[in-house]
DNA sequence: TGATAGTTTCAAATGGTTCTGAAATCAACA
DNA sequence: TGTTGATTTCAGAACCATTTGAAACTATCA
């Protein structure tokens, strides 16, 4: 059987988007069946993918679950089948949207929280310090603001992009152009 | 021993800087010496942070290594001493902007690549196309070009904010408030 | 040139994550 | 409520990246 372009391609950017997530600490597995279902008009269902991935049952299913929590696809329910199906977002401003959020979430406040609590820490310490040492603290701190300033401008940032709407990023960098 | 709030300050950044940079498909340890190098004043060497850290030689050098490699790091010699020292980039602005690079680099690109060539075959194989899977190849390549536009964008955005320097986040979201 | 301190390399071990497959669970319908 | 088909769970298997430690290599100095 002769396979068409259209095939092809699909084969090879499903490929290439599991490596590229796999980069990125996102599994490999997750990331392929979201590229099959941005590719795909029509949802899908759980052994569809797993035929089309060659995956097992389990696997589908929690790469799935995961998927709808971040909140990239989208369980559906069609009227007299008993099976689930799934659609992915295809606008993909909104997905990089919710990636960046998610993420901010899950993996960026943790560490502010714990550059607040260090900052708190050194600087309650900072006044019974002395010479050298009072010095070191001091740049302690400085480094710590650093990345804390680091963060908080770019949420800043990432905020204004997204309150731009889905031509955010093109505007801003337009924008940016004449600054 | 007592610990100074500012080593256990250390000791927590160092941790949580690790754990987060593990979830962004970079090795724990290789964040975990960026950390100690970003926090610490002076040049460290090998063993100083073998021993901080509670590594193995050929596992520190290979990161360091590593580090070196992304620009995150530098070489120090000190005359007189035969070891190599290090230090880290304190600039958080320069860091990001570092980091950004490298990753488009490595990881971008390639899949930027990739989605050009899978547009190209389909492209190519559109005008034997008749009726429906007409009208799915070219659904597909929207789909395709939807990424593409993706990244062209963002690529932009970030070098346009590159190009306004070590104030650049601030100020471009600054900017973006009022657009 | 030999001796020594320092660094890199690499094969093997480790540890952690992902995946499988079958059993348990759940949900729809008669 | 029982039957059936679909989904979830989870213990073990498989897999992969990271780490170790020792040997090879390199550079410096006497």
């Amino acid at each position: 059987m002769q396979r068409t372009a259209a095939q092809e391609a699909e084969a090879l950017f499903i490929r290439r988007w599991g490596e590229m997530a796999a980069g990125w600490g996102i599994s490999r597995t997750m990331a392929e069946i979201h590229a099959l279902l941005y590719l795909t008009t029509e949802p899908l269902c759980m052994d569809d993918m797993m035929e089309r991935l060659q995956i097992s049952r389990g696997n589908a299913s929690m790469n799935l679950r995961q998927l709808v929590n971040w909140g990239l696809i989208q369980r559906i329910h069609h009227r007299g089948d008993r099976r689930e199906y799934f659609t992915a977002e295809t606008n993909v401003w909104q997905m990089f949207e919710t990636i960046i959020r998610e993420r901010r979430r899950r993996e960026v406040e943790p560490i502010v929280e714990t550059l607040e609590r260090c900052q708190a820490m050194v600087a309650a310490e900072l006044k019974t310090l002395k010479g050298k040492h009072r010095e070191d603290a001091e740049i302690q701190l400085q480094r710590f603001r650093g990345i804390l300033d680091f963060f908080a401008a770019m949420n800043g940032l990432s905020n204004a992009v997204f309150r731009l709407g889905p031509r955010g990023l093109a505007t801003a960098a337009k924008l940016l152009q004449h600054a």
